[in-house]
Order: C-alpha cells, then sequence, then structure tokens
DNA sequence: CCGGATCCCCAGGGATACTG
DNA sequence: CAGTATCCCTGGGGATCCGG
C-alpha cells in the first residue's frame, strides 16, 4: 500500500494492515491459528488467490505472519501469526464490536462460517451467573455449528459440535445471533425462523455485552 | 468500497470504514472537532480534495458524519461525527497502540501535526504520581506545539503553547516523542537533538503505557 | 488436491486544474 | 473557501493455468 505519509501511530499502522483483506486475514489466522494456504482461502469467501498470496507476503515482510514448512508426513507450508500480529487482537475486537450494530441488516448472500460464529459469542457475550454450574449450548446456523461453554463468568466458544448440550438454537446465522446477542427475545424465536431444543433458561446465563454505538447514542442523542 | 460480502461484524464494518482515508478522516473529527472541508484539508497531508468530497458524503450515508451548515456569521458547512462515528475512537484508540512500534523509524519526509503529537501523549501514557501537584510541560516539535498537563492521575494534551511550563521540551517530532514515550532516557536527549528548558525531572510523572507488541513479544517470544 | 503464477479488465484513487 | 472535473495509472476482482 502506499503510504500516507504522516507521522501518527494511527496512519502508519495503516500503512501495514490498511490494504484491502489484510486485517480479514489476520482475523482468519486469530481464529483458526496456523494454517495452509487452502485453509485462509476458504476462511476468506471472494479472495482471489493472487491477492491472498500477495498480502501473506507483505504481511509476512511486516513480520505479522511467519511461515514454517511443516515437518514431513504433511509437507505443506503453514501460516501463523507472530507476536506482532497477534498483538492485533485488540484491534480486531473493537473492531468487531463496533460492527455489531451492522450485524441486523440482511443483505441476503453474505457468507458465513462457523468460527465467525465462535468468536462473536465468546468475545461480546459475558456470563450472567458466575456462580452458577456450566452449560453447554450448541449453535447451528445453516450449515454451520459451535459450541458454547459458559461456566465461572467465562464464555467460551468453538466451531464444531457438542455430545450433549443443553440447549440447542437452530436456524438462519441472522436469527441465532441476534438471538444470542440479545436483540431479540425468546418470545419472536418462532417467527425468526428458530428451533429452540432444551432448557430455554439458559439462554439467561448469556448476557450480551453493550454496544459501543448504542452506548454512544444513549450518551448524546 | 466494494463490500466483502462476509456475515462478520468485522467485514462489516471493514465495508462502512475499510476504504482508504476513511478513518483517517474519522481521526481528525475526533481530534478536531467539527470543522470545515478546509481543515479537513489540512489535517490530512496528501489527500485529494475529490476523494476526501466523494469519502464525506459515503460517511454521512453511513450515518458516521453529520454535516451542519454554520449560523450565519461564518456561512459555511460544517462536519462533525455522529454518536456512531464517535463511537470509533476505540478502534482508533486500539489502532494508534499497535502502532506504536512503527514510530522509530525514521521516514524523514513524513508529515506532522501537533494534534497527532497531543493524542500521542494523551492516550498513551500516565500519570506516575497521581498524588503529587500538577506539571505543565511544554512540546515543541519542528513547528508544531503541544501543551501537557499532568495532574490527578491523567494525561491531559492540546495543541498549542502554555503561557508558562515546568519544562519546556523542543526538537525534531521522533525525538520528542520518542523521550516522552520512553524509548530513550534524559541522557540520550542532547545526540537525539533534544533542548530541554525547565525542571527534567517532572519528565518522571509521565509514564508510558506499555505497548501492545512488546507486551505480546514478552509473553511469547 | 495444494500452492500459487499469469493474464485481462475495470474501478478506485493520485495529481492537477478549474469553477461557483 | 468549498468543492468538481479531468486525466491517468495502479491495485485488485475474476478466471484460468501450471508445477509439485
Amino acid at each position: 500500500m502506499r503510504s500516507y505519509g504522516h507521522y501518527c501511530s494511527i496512519a502508519r499502522a495503516l500503512d501495514v494492515v490498511g490494504d484491502r483483506w489484510a486485517l480479514l486475514i489476520v482475523r482468519e489466522l486469530l481464529l483458526q491459528g496456523s494454517c495452509r494456504f487452502t485453509d485462509l482461502k476458504h476462511g476468506l469467501p471472494g479472495v482471489a488467490p493472487s491477492l491472498l498470496s500477495a498480502r501473506l507476503k507483505e504481511l509476512e515482510e511486516a513480520g505479522l505472519i511467519a511461515r514454517e514448512d511443516a515437518p514431513p508426513p504433511i509437507a505443506t507450508t503453514l501460516y501463523a501469526l507472530t507476536p506482532s500480529g497477534r498483538a492485533l487482537e485488540p484491534v480486531l475486537r473493537s473492531i468487531g464490536a463496533w460492527g455489531r450494530h451492522l450485524m441486523v441488516a440482511d443483505r441476503g448472500e453474505d457468507a458465513f462460517q462457523s468460527q465467525w460464529l465462535a468468536y462473536s459469542v465468546e468475545w461480546f457475550t459475558t456470563d450472567a451467573d458466575p456462580e452458577a454450574p456450566q452449560v453447554v449450548i450448541q449453535l447451528i446456523a445453516d450449515d454451520t455449528a459451535a459450541v458454547v461453554e459458559v461456566a465461572d463468568g467465562s464464555v467460551k466458544a468453538r466451531p464444531g459440535r457438542a455430545p450433549t448440550a443443553d440447549l440447542t438454537i437452530e436456524g438462519p446465522p441472522r436469527s441465532v445471533l441476534g438471538l444470542v446477542m440479545g436483540v431479540f427475545g425468546t418470545k419472536d424465536a418462532g417467527p425468526m425462523g428458530l428451533t429452540l431444543t432444551g432448557r430455554r433458561a439458559v439462554l439467561a446465563r448469556l448476557r450480551p455485552l453493550r454496544d459501543a454505538v448504542e452506548r454512544a447514542h444513549h450518551a448524546d442523542p
């Protein structure tokens, strides 16, 4: 990317990660951990392979990414974040927090992946009752799935399915996320195309963090 | 900007503010407050007026910016952030925090402005001794100046000059910021081209916050 | 199937000039 | 002062192809 030419830490940061797709590549490496070119490509629907290749090279030169040749049985190159790249997590968290208010709009054809479902819950909700016993919630959004474990005041989420869950929420991505993030309540679950199986009460354990944009509106309407 | 087409709050946020210059426009409005087209242009060296005009229109449509026609005596249009735009401050803070480690590199010809000097100090340093009386530090970097007031555990900084200061630090931007941010100590002030006037000891009141990238390296080297 | 490289084409953005 | 208009060029989307 062409430099902004400003002696300012924001501008210099954007000189490095302001290119198209750059921060989304970091997102995928953060969520997936060390992974292959193809895994990245799959986690970034719409990216041209040539562009992905070019960005990876740039980010490697900038010291955000390291490529490691996997040991013999695998014989492929893996991409991983360096400490400097991992230090971008707060940036992605704050951007994601700001972008939450854009998730209610239905754009229909957007791609969706299970790791995005997982990070949304883990980053933007908290355990409403740290003293209560652990609960497991299974989320199924279209063909993606994630397991949410709420316990000891923290919320952990990962792509995949659990053998057993206290509650299973199934439906389109917008509805699953909307319910989990508190955009609407269980009463509206039906009209939103959701199917809830199990103890609905455990949903109360998941408290959505206050949205940054809403908070700003409330502070100064 | 072309949409990424991901149903993910990070990607949707970048659909809105991922365009070139967009976040820097927000930076200027955050630092300068409500201001005119020309003020923005001046705070964004290198931007083409046509591009600035286009971005302002886009950001206005996205609801981040509002244009207000100033009252009669002025008769110009002012641009200001809406609450939604102001909610981007944590994003700019985290990006700026990550970009701090890029500020040591000397790129020589970079533009520099007093409001960037001010926010760097205010965002990334803290009062090392909240009980001690207020101190005022005058920073002069080339032709820009900022006043830093340290008191009651907080650091306030603004562009401009103070009638009187406990300490005046003058020199090239990289050196002034390097000293204030703790990259080097007062012993190296001479070689860095700095001139210190007043009580050097008050510099100890300014404690730089730990750099995110350094912290990441230390956690996992 | 993996990890790219190559090619074409268009839109986004840089530079400069110009106008209400 | 507050933008538009114009020109040009690069960056990136899309598809295809190629070596391992």
